[in-house]
Order: C-alpha cells, then sequence, then structure tokens
DNA sequence: GTTTTGAAGTTAGATTTTCTGATGACAGAT
DNA sequence: ATCTGTCATCAGAAAATCTAACTTCAAAAC
C-alpha cells in the first residue's frame, strides 16, 4: 500500500520526451495526443514534486533533477526491455495476411501500407483482393475488411468506420459551373457509379441521399456503371461525370484536388467498413497492431 | 509506436505477486482487488507470450521464465525506486493533523487507525477532536473530516460518504419483541438522539426517516438527548431504547452485535462526511494518502 | 468419504483513469 | 505585426481497470 513506485505509465512518457526534447514527438511515438503526454509529464512532477523540464517555445530542456532521472529511467527501463524480450516467446507470428477489395486496397490501403511499415518494420504484412464483398472466409488469410452490417456470423469483427457517401468530380469539369444550392446542374452530368442503375433505389441509404441532394426520382438521371468503386473514381477524375462514391476512398483524391465535391451535404449509412477474423486470433499481438494502426489512420482519414 | 516496453501496471503486478508468491497479498499491497492483480498477470503473460507462474492451491510458483524474469524486473524497479527518492523533495512532510468530531474519532476513526499506521508506517498521523459541526478552520489541522452538504467555502473537499441513518437497539431488549412490519413497538420505546426533540422534524431526512418508519407524529414518541453522538449509541447499548443514527458510526457496534438493526429500512441523507483541507494541500502526497485510504476504509465501512 | 477451507480463475458491469480535440498563451521568426 | 511552432488547460469521450459475485479445484478436517 505504501506506494513507493512512481505512475509508470507517466515515467514511460516522461522517457520519450526526454529522448526527444519535444512532446509532440513523444506523443506520436507513444502513439497518443500531445495533450496526454503532456499531463503525464505534469502528473510525473507532481508526484515526485520537482520540475522534471524547462519549457520554451524551442521544446523541452531537462532540469538537472530531470537529467538525473532520465540517466536512471533509460537504465531500467533498458532492463526491462532486454528481459522482456529475452523471455518473449521467439516462435511468435510475425506475418500476415489482411484480405480486402481492390478498390480499398487501391485507394486507401496501399498508400498507408508505407506508414504501417515504418511503424512495425518486424512485421510483414501480405495484401490480398478479392471482390466479394461482405463473405470473409478462413482461407482468405489471416483478417479480412469486410463492408456490411458487422454481423459476420461466426466471426469475430470490430467497426472500422460507418459508411459516408459524397458526390464528387473532376474540377474542370464543374468550374464554370456555380455551386448551386438546389443542385439541379447535377441531372445534367452523368452519375458515375458502381452498381445497377436500377438497384439504387433499393440500396438503403443511396436512395436517401439522392433525394437530399434533391432528385425526386431516379428517372431522369444518366448513369455509367463501373464494376468497382476505383474505376468510379478513376472515371470521375477523367471528368466524365459526378461520382457517388466511399469518403473513406476519395479521401486522397479529394486533398488532392483530384476531385472536388459538388456538396456538402454527405449521408452516413448504417453499413461500413469491418475488421474481420477468427475469434482464436482477437489475442494475437500482430492482429491488434494492425487493427490499432487501422482505427487510427481513418480516424485521420 | 512499436512497442517494446511491457504493459508496466502488468509489471508491477507481476512484481508484487512474485514477492509474496500469492495473488490475494499482492492484491492488498497494491491496494486494489485480487481479480485486478489476476487479470493484470494473465495480460503479463499473454502480451510476453510465455507463462510466468504455475498456479496451484497453494498460491504461486514462479517457472524458469518468470524466475528469470522477476529477478530482471527487481532490478529495474529499484533503480528507479531509488532515482525516484533520489530527486523526490526531501522536505516533503510526513505528519498531519486530522480534525474530526469526537463521535466519528471514537466510534470509526481510532478503531481503524492502526491500519492506517501499518500501511504507512513512515506517515505521522495526528488526530484532534472538535465539536463544531460543519465548520474548518486552518487552525483545526491540516484536514478535516467534516458533515454537510459539501459547501466549506474556499476550502477544497471531498465527499467521503453520504449519511445514512439507521435504527438500532440493545439486543436484549429487542429480542422477545417480534420484528414487527409496522414497526409500532418502536413507539413503545424511547427514542435515543443527539439533538433536541422539538428540531427533529425540520432536520432534512429525518422526519422523512420517521415517516417512512410508520410514525406520522413525533408527540407521541419519548426522546432522550445526548450531545453527542457517540453518547447515543452508547445509551443504546446499555439498552436505554432505540436510537436513530448514522450508519457508519454504529457499522462496528452493529457487526460485533452490540446492537441490531431494528428494521432494514435506512434513509440516505444529501449531507455527508467531507474530507476539507486548503486547496494548496490538494496535491501534498501525504494528505493524497491519508485521502485514498478513507475512501476505501469507508465502502468497506 | 463427505464437508470445509483457501486459493485462484472468470465474468459483467461499474468506476476510474486516460485521452482527445479545441482553445489559449507565449516567444521567437518572418 | 503577423506567423509559426511549442506547450498548457479543459470538458467531454473513450478506454482501461477494477470490483464483486460466482465458479472451480484440491488439500485438510471431520
Amino acid at each position: 500500500m505504501r506506494e513507493n513506485l512512481p505512475p509508470l505509465n507517466a515515467v514511460r512518457a516522461f522517457e520519450q520526451a526526454g529522448r526527444h526534447h519535444n512532446i509532440a514527438r513523444a506523443a506520436q511515438e507513444l502513439g497518443v495526443s500531445a495533450g496526454a503526454v503532456s499531463q503525464q509529464i505534469a502528473q510525473l512532477e507532481k508526484w515526485i514534486g520537482c520540475k522534471l523540464f524547462r519549457r520554451n517555445n524551442r521544446g523541452l530542456e531537462f532540469t538537472n533533477e530531470g537529467l538525473e532521472y532520465y540517466a536512471a529511467v533509460s537504465t531500467a527501463f533498458g532492463t526491462l526491455r532486454a528481459a522482456t524480450s529475452a523471455i518473449s516467446r521467439p516462435n511468435v507470428r510475425k506475418s500476415f495476411v489482411v484480405s480486402v477489395t481492390s478498390s480499398f486496397a487501391m485507394k486507401w490501403l496501399m498508400p498507408r501500407l508505407q506508414d504501417f511499415r515504418e511503424k512495425w518494420p518486424d512485421i510483414e504484412i501480405s495484401v490480398k483482393t478479392t471482390e466479394l464483398f461482405g463473405k470473409f472466409e478462413e482461407s482468405d488469410g489471416d483478417v479480412g475488411i469486410r463492408y456490411g452490417t458487422g454481423d459476420f456470423g461466426s466471426f469475430a469483427s470490430t467497426e472500422l468506420a460507418k459508411d459516408k457517401l459524397v458526390l464528387v468530380a473532376s474540377k474542370t469539369l464543374v468550374q464554370d459551373v456555380a455551386l448551386d444550392e438546389e443542385l439541379s446542374f447535377i441531372s445534367c452530368l452523368p452519375l458515375l457509379v458502381d452498381r445497377h442503375p436500377r438497384l439504387i433505389a433499393n440500396y438503403p441509404g443511396w436512395a436517401e441521399y439522392l433525394k437530399l441532394l434533391g432528385m425526386k426520382q431516379v428517372d431522369g438521371l444518366v448513369f455509367r456503371e463501373f464494376s468497382q468503386q476505383w474505376m468510379v473514381i478513376a472515371a470521375a477524375i477523367n471528368g466524365e461525370g459526378a461520382a457517388l462514391v466511399k469518403e473513406c476512398l476519395v479521401a486522397d483524391d479529394l486533398s488532392a484536388e483530384r476531385v472536388t465535391q459538388l456538396t456538402e451535404k454527405t449521408i452516413e449509412l448504417e453499413t461500413g467498413y469491418h475488421l474481420v477474423h477468427l475469434p482464436s486470433n482477437s489475442s494475437d499481438p500482430v492482429i491488434r497492431s494492425f487493427k490499432n494502426w487501422l482505427r487510427r489512420a481513418l480516424k485521420r482519414n
């Protein structure tokens, strides 16, 4: 009960901050926000009873006590790291296969994979594409990223992000059309979609969204249909019309301004992306790392 | 991002469990429940990938890996402890004065003080009694335990427990009276109280409680008034009547069966005990220790 | 050969801690 | 003077942790 050890997570935050002389970088290293690290360090300083850093607008600077403490903390954590890796089971899996649709792979996962590989250089990740929406089978790989409502039978699943539809088009296509509140001009553009036009009105969410955009009926519109969403996006970039697509898939094209959003109006559907895997893999550290990375990365778009 | 340190709080739990070869004792040392420690250790074993203990019904036994790891962990924590105490402000106060009412001191605090002294042998605690309910002044001591609604002016306060009234009497007094749903027999017993009978109906809660017990009016009852609540309890133990008292003050007498509860019906008031001190003392480690101990101890009654 | 006891594991749900995201303040750079 | 980069602060949200009740198991006691 007589607690003689300091709050350990605060000490870890202190070590990282001391190593980088910068709270933001320490925060990134620890995978949390800068505010969190700032609070942790403040907590430690309070617990110990003296300042460990001098703060200035250049970053952090050790006080005498801080420097002395840092040396000891590094030593202690070094011992711990060494001991931990010494007894960690050496035969844990360090590679896994993730199964995704080609659109998700192309428009979201691949551009971000480098980041994952930098953060976990010792994990080998393989990407496998499949077009079977919704279904996941053991033979697909260790984990899958699947679109749906969250029901994946006997598999364990975690929702990653709700789906959100946005309407985009090439900038050149719309640059001389004033952004029109009623969006009536949209009916002049071909609507690029990835499903059969006749079915659109039946997909939950889509019909509502078109109505939200002011389009009462589907009949008057010109559709161009593609089999994959990445093709829809490519066509939009080419200036072939207005595309109705998942936000996360066009996020990069939007920020690079290859396409522009025709309206602020978006619709959030009940369906979305989920990470799916065998329940027995829930505790696999490699898969947990991947899941955490995915959630963070999707949150930042 | 590549986290190479194990979950530190789990490591601390492991160290304590390893030191005691027993989860329950480790839990007590850490001030948490046994289940919590069990979970922490399980978490660490999962993270590392191998068992650290062999469990049997005699306690815990190290596996080879566990023993090796324990040695390293002890070293690392030793370094940390040494460094922490080296830079911890050496002039921290190690003693404090707590100001309480005589009833609270006598019926609750004193019997439990030994426990506090065992858990923090290096903290000197002095108890000072006062009868000024509700008020706390700097000259009273470093902290006070005060009864009220939580408004203590410029002082910082933390609620420790809501007040709860119970009706008790000596066992011998009621052993031949069948426990009566209507509690009408209570009106035959003198009611032992610590405030003027005429005022009882005006104290928030008391009137409601008497009504809850089926007593419509105060007039028909015989009151015996005492100036301190501990006297009320003493009188109840002596068999002088039924006493209406704060639950936490009679808890010991109830469990020792010096008195018995006349009814399951209790009433929780809006007022209660609070720990009060100067705001500047909020971060004083000694006072924090005391506060934590108080809350835990009151929770277990 | 039962029953009791003591130890630890296992849960769901509650609680507490920690984190986020937005904001504000500050100082040196442009 | 306004930016820019830095950290502190805060309320609300999210996540980790804890509790409390229950179960299991094996040795000890009867």
